[in-house]
Order: structure tokens, then C-alpha cells, then sequence
DNA sequence: TCTGGCAACTTAACACCGTTAAGTCTATAC
DNA sequence: GTATAGACTTAACGGTGTTAAGTTGCCAGA
């Protein structure tokens, strides 16, 4: 079917971009190499994809829901305190960051110019991730482990703290003397702790 | 003399290719756009510049030198407490990234690959930025407010906090609905928090 | 005054890029 | 047998960073 070929095409076309994604860097993915490494002419994508930024989106999509694994399976993984929960959804992201350093930076540091169109639905399901984190924060504050605040307020401010520690370490701008893993986890612990009740006028002491 | 006329054309190059980023962003500067504005060929500015990188990052070092004054002259407005002081210069470096977006881009979310033979020594100047940090908090560590810790490291850490959390906006990564504003304010009240001692053995009480 | 050389600058070109318009070929439907 | 539709390509436009080679004009030394 005529269908169906589409499809075999246009999935071939994204197993080439993430291969050239993955191994020579967003800066050096165009549609030209794409075509080539296919062996079909640059044009041909365009019958699948609208342009670049449209098949970008669809990787990025990738990305989020492989992340969202990720996520997810830590988040089932329960038995352990909310607090160290909420500590291991934060490695496990990082983790993710520095893993997968193409994916990460067209999921997240890529120029919002190249977003501009990207789909409502597609941000809907990068927003599932962030719901994760303030699911097990809402969980904190009625175990009484962390203050009571908006939970998507909560975790945003953890994820941009994350944000913050994975790109910089992607794009190389931390001191070359400095240990990442030490900023890594300080990152995390001083956050979390950063959430933590008040515990000055403890009643049990 | 020859070398001041250079020096001439060396700033109208500079100057305007400042005006370009700010006014189209980076991923529209282009050298024959520079040239064409300020009336030459686009070769000529490869007389002054060994290439774009190195223009760039000419511009990165205003950058981080204006960025610098900012934060000086909040670190030198003393009379308040460490820990507002602090606070203060997360706002402000805060501040100046959301004001000066295109330099903020370039400044710190570029990627590695364009700064790969970025000079040690504009390395040095950007650290000195990070040190007006790491200098208040051990100030804190002294005067009791901060918990005890490498100042670089601490400074490291609220630093990427920070970071993150400029540039999800600045990339719009962000909800729509959620207030900036806000996740701004708690990135910085929560990491601060985060490094204040234990009070739960607090002894006055 | 002539000449060599140098500095400043330009033109032309290379090898890319995303993207579009127009054309080709083939298989199927009538 | 011919028309149509789908799949694909070629050629082109306007853009990019960058380099090699060429031009121009001025100034020093003979």
C-alpha cells in the first residue's frame, strides 16, 4: 500500500536523523546528509516532513517519552522515603541529560525560534515529566516532608534547578578544577533541602 | 597609522555586529550581514577576525564584563545581611539575563563546539563573576548563615540554579500559565535555604 | 622619478545549508 | 490505449562561513 511504504520511508528517515543526531551532533544534522545516508534525494523528505524543524519535533518527541520511561520507572519504584523518591527522580534525569546529550539539547536547549510551531499536544506530554516530580512533591507535603506549596510551582523550580546543572555541564561551562559529580548532588540535596519544613520550633524537643 | 585605522574598523565590526545580535538574535547574525552594514565585504572582516567564533566570543567577554559590573555593584551595596546580599546578586544576575537575552545566549547557551578554542584567560574573567558569589558565601559560612562548604562549590551550585532557571525562560520552556516571576523567586529563596545551617538542635530554645 | 613592496580591500569561488518549482517516470484505472 | 496519480529527482534560489587570488593605492628606497 502506498500507506504503508510511506510510513516504512518516513520511519526510515527518522532512524537516520537520530543515528546522525546521536552521533555527529545537532549543529551538523541537515537533510541533505539525511537524504544521502538513505539514498534517496534531500527533496524526498520534504513528501514526509514539512521541513527540519517538524522532523526536530518529532525526534524531540522521542526523546520526552524516552525520558519519560526513564522517569516512570523510578517513580514506581517505591518502598523507599518520599524525600529520597523525589532525590532519585532528580539523578534519574540527570542521569538522562548526560547520557543522551544530542537528545537533551533539542528537548531543551535548543532555540525556542525552532519551536515556535511545535505542537500543543507534544508540550503536553514533555508536561507529563514535570508532573511526576510534582506528584511525589504533593505526596511530601502530606507526609509533612516538604512545605506546603503549588506542587507544578515546586517542581518547576526543582527541574530548572536540574536544567541548570545538566546544561552546564553539557555545554562545558563549568571549571575544569571543579568535581560535576559533587555540583551534581549538591544541586539535588540543596533543592530538596531547600523544601523541607522549618524544623526550628521542633515540638518534640 | 595603520594600526589605529584597524582598530577603527575593528570596533565599527564589533559595534555593529552587537547591533545585529541584539536586534536579530544570533542565529541571524552572519558576517556578510555585519559587512554589508557597515559597508565593506564580508572578507574584510576575516582581516581582523580569524573567523566567526573569535568574533563572538570577543562579544561573549563584553558580555560577561557587563554582566560583571552588574553584579559588582550590588556586591559593594553592603548595610543589608549576608544572606540578602546573596540574594541580591542571584536577582540580579537573574535580571540581567532576561534584559539581555541575545548576550545571555551566547554567553552561556551556546554550544561547547563554538568555544571549543574559547582563551583560557576570558575563561579567567568569566570565574571572577562565580568568585563574587563564592566571596559572599563564605562570608555567610563566617557570620554563621551558611553551613560550611567549598565557597566555589556552594557558588557553583546556586550559580546553576540560576542558570537553569534563565534559561528555561529565556527558551520558553516553561507552562504558559505558570508565573515567572515566582519560580524565579522560590529558585532563589529555595537554594538559599538550602545552605543555611541545621536549626533543628537550635540550643536557644 | 621610477620601482618594489606592502597594506587594505574586493572578487570569485568552494562547499555547504533549507527549501521550492518543475519535471520525470511508472504503475494502475478506466 | 490513454489519463491520472504517486513517488521521486533535477535544477534552482538565496543564504551561510571561509579561502585563494587579484586589485588598488600609497609610501620608501634607489
Amino acid at each position: 500500500m502506498a500507506q504503508e511504504s510511506e510510513n516504512a520511508l518516513q520511519r526510515k528517515i527518522l532512524d537516520t536523523a537520530r543515528r546522525l543526531l546521536i552521533s555527529d551532533g545537532y549543529a551538523h544534522l541537515s537533510m541533505r546528509k539525511i537524504a544521502k545516508e538513505i539514498g534517496y534525494s534531500a527533496t524526498t523528505i520534504y513528501l514526509h516532513f514539512k521541513n527540519k524543524d517538524q522532523l526536530v519535533h518529532t525526534l524531540i518527541e522521542e526523546g520526552v517519552s524516552r525520558l519519560h520511561g526513564r522517569l516512570l520507572s523510578r517513580f514506581n519504584q517505591d518502598g523507599e522515603g518520599v524525600r529520597k523518591r523525589l532525590q532519585n527522580l532528580c539523578t534519574e534525569y540527570v542521569i538522562f541529560g548526560l547520557n543522551n546529550p544530542e537528545y537533551y539539547e533539542i528537548m531543551y536547549m535548543l532555540h525556542p525560534e525552532r519551536l515556535a510551531r511545535y505542537p500543543a499536544d507534544k508540550y503536553r506530554r514533555a508536561r507529563k515529566n514535570l508532573e511526576l516530580l510534582a506528584c511525589v512533591y504533593q505526596e511530601g507535603v502530606e507526609g509533612k516532608v516538604f512545605q506546603r506549596l503549588d506542587p507544578m510551582l515546586a517542581a518547576s523550580v526543582i527541574w530548572s534547578n536540574m536544567h541548570g546543572v545538566v546544561s552546564l555541564v553539557l555545554s562545558k561551562r563549568f571549571d575544569a578544577g571543579l568535581d560535576k559529580d559533587r555540583v551534581i548532588g549538591e544541586s539535588i540535596e540543596r533543592v530538596l533541602r531547600g523544601f523541607e519544613p522549618e524544623k526550628r520550633k521542633s515540638s518534640y524537643l
